[in-house]
DNA sequence: CTGAAAGCGCTTACAG
DNA sequence: CTGAAAGCGCTTACAG
């Protein structure tokens, strides 16, 4: 069927284990070399990775498990991860949980079965509380959500601050009676609608915070009833992209201008949001950022094991744009 | 270290056939297997797939090789592919080249080192001629992108129609002066363009159309000249999402309000393609059936390597929106 | 620097 | 139905 080492070895006149050598980084004379590398144009041999990894115990692989790939936002975390393993030599195992405990587990033992030299995961809200009981034989980073303290090293955006910034610029824009729509399925959902219920309080505002399941439609139905509402709110903090596409949706279908009648905040800069009148404003995530940094803290760990848990959390950027400045 | 399938045989006091056995398909008394069953839960045991893939001669594994994840198009069809591939209880492998026909090549190297089942593939426009050249060892299906004739099954969008509906869509509200960009890094790209420049000369109107890099960055530049020309076009057909951002922003920039200094229409009906006032006319691509028919090519193809070569052509649906409405 | 040999962890004919 | 044995394609001590 398939080239192996021994036919190269054979068409170079040597031994496998001299293949193997010149293939890789072993001590082979400059002659020898020549040959293995003339046969392995000669046979088209390409190395069995399986048999590779098998045989050196090392997979040379590293899992990322996101939440929602057409979530734009572990979209672009993705590239950042995967340029990191790709200048390090690393194949990277991207899977898609989409929210689903389940589609965790089932992904968390594919990661063990593919042994895994670390993974890098964005928890779904419902595994949070079995972290700490799952043996895992890798080390972990928790990326976008932090995990049971102590446990795994993690890189987070500061919700709390982000969310107090846009709480603040609100009221700075004369807003009191400001809503929140927060994702059910996420630690970063619960984060941020504490980070805004806390900065609520603080300004003297009643915090009125709503939850959702993480779509665009979940969103555009949960707000369809409640921006039809007396007491409805007049400016709205929305804890992630999609959520936001809902939110317009429902105020355009409410027949609610944004800003005049609702002011609306949310989280990601994606292309979009400039682009949709009047401007969204919006926390910008340092996306880049966050994947090299989880790259960087997996290989710390794989060097010195026995650092201490550490946890990266970074800022984001406050982007004023039209939605929040009704004049 | 890791436990192995020897370990579990030790506690279940059977063979390390009888394991394998027991966790595949093959033929074991219910008693042993109850056993088997209790030694993996005890031992936390967790077959190897590197092994399991070394010995059986078959990796389980689909490539998938996109141009750009980050266009949502292909993030769509990724999703797609990985849910068939999911029930079909195959794994994916997942890589992104970024338009670069050297990422391309490495990646399609890695490919065979995975000895992958088969491979679906958008291959980048630079890679067409070394196509027929490239010998593999699986089959492929190719996406959104057809190759040489006779060459690849393929399913892709139907380009030369939806630029005729496009045109014929402008035309109809009356526009004549109708240019067209397109990415000059796909094939897809000079399809859309062709079958403008057909539809066009059929309507007896002069295309005019341009090439850009795939990015909205790139299109925006190449934009911002061509719309403060004397001659500029009243409409324009834009052939990827991506594209179509750099459009919008230009057109802001030259201070040409949409659609009544400038028409635009587009491809792929993201979520913000109507969010963006005042709604942009786009070809929606079925970016699911994509997915799932190459991945049923892939498999016929599989069971049955002597079928002939098949190309399957999708219809796009038009979507009109305010952006082609001057009224 | 080079080769012969062992072995990574599985699966699968081959006997029974 | 079950087990002993061979072998998938590599890499890596071990000798020389």
């Amino acid at each position: 069927m398939s080239v192996s080492i021994k036919d190269v070895a054979r068409a170079a006149g040597v031994s496998p284990a001299t293949v193997s050598r010149a293939l890789g980084r072993g001590p082979v004379s400059d002659e020898l070399r020549a040959q293995v590398e003339a046969a392995v144009r000669a046979t088209g041999y390409r190395p069995n990775l399986a048999a590779r990894r098998l045989r050196s115990q090392d997979s040379g692989t590293i899992g990322l498990i996101v939440a929602d790939i057409r979530n734009p936002f572990f979209t672009a975390v993705s590239r950042a991860v995967e340029d990191s393993a790709y200048r390090a030599g690393m194949r990277v195992i991207l899977c898609n949980t989409d929210e689903d405990p389940d589609r965790e587990a089932s992904y968390l033992q594919l990661m063990h079965e593919e042994r895994v030299t670390g993974l890098i995961l964005a928890p779904t809200r419902a595994s949070y509380e079995q972290l700490p009981k799952r043996q895992v034989d890798f080390p972990v980073v928790l990326i976008d959500r932090a995990g049971p303290p102590g446990l795994h090293d993690s890189v987070v955006l500061d919700n709390r601050e982000a969310t107090a910034t846009l709480v603040a610029h609100l009221v700075s824009r004369g807003y009191r009676q400001i809503g929140g729509l927060f994702g059910n399925a996420s630690s970063t959902g619960a984060e941020r609608r504490e980070g805004y219920e806390a900065a609520m309080r603080q300004h003297g505002l009643t915090p009125d915070a709503r939850l959702t399941a993480p779509s665009s439609a979940a969103a555009q139905r949960e707000m369809q009833d409640w921006l039809r509402a007396p007491q409805r709110p007049r400016a709205l903090l929305v804890s992630n992209s999609l959520l936001l596409i809902g939110v317009i949706r429902a105020a355009r279908a409410a027949g609610l201008r944004i800003p005049q009648d609702l002011a609306v905040a949310g989280f990601d800069n994606e292309s979009w949001t400039e682009l949709v009148e009047p401007g969204m404003t919006v926390i910008e995530q340092p996306v880049e950022d966050i994947g090299r940094t989880a790259m960087s803290l997996l290989f710390e760990r794989l060097k010195t094991p026995g650092l201490p848990v550490r946890k990266v959390v970074l800022s984001g950027r406050c982007i004023v744009r039209g939605s929040t400045d009704a004049a």
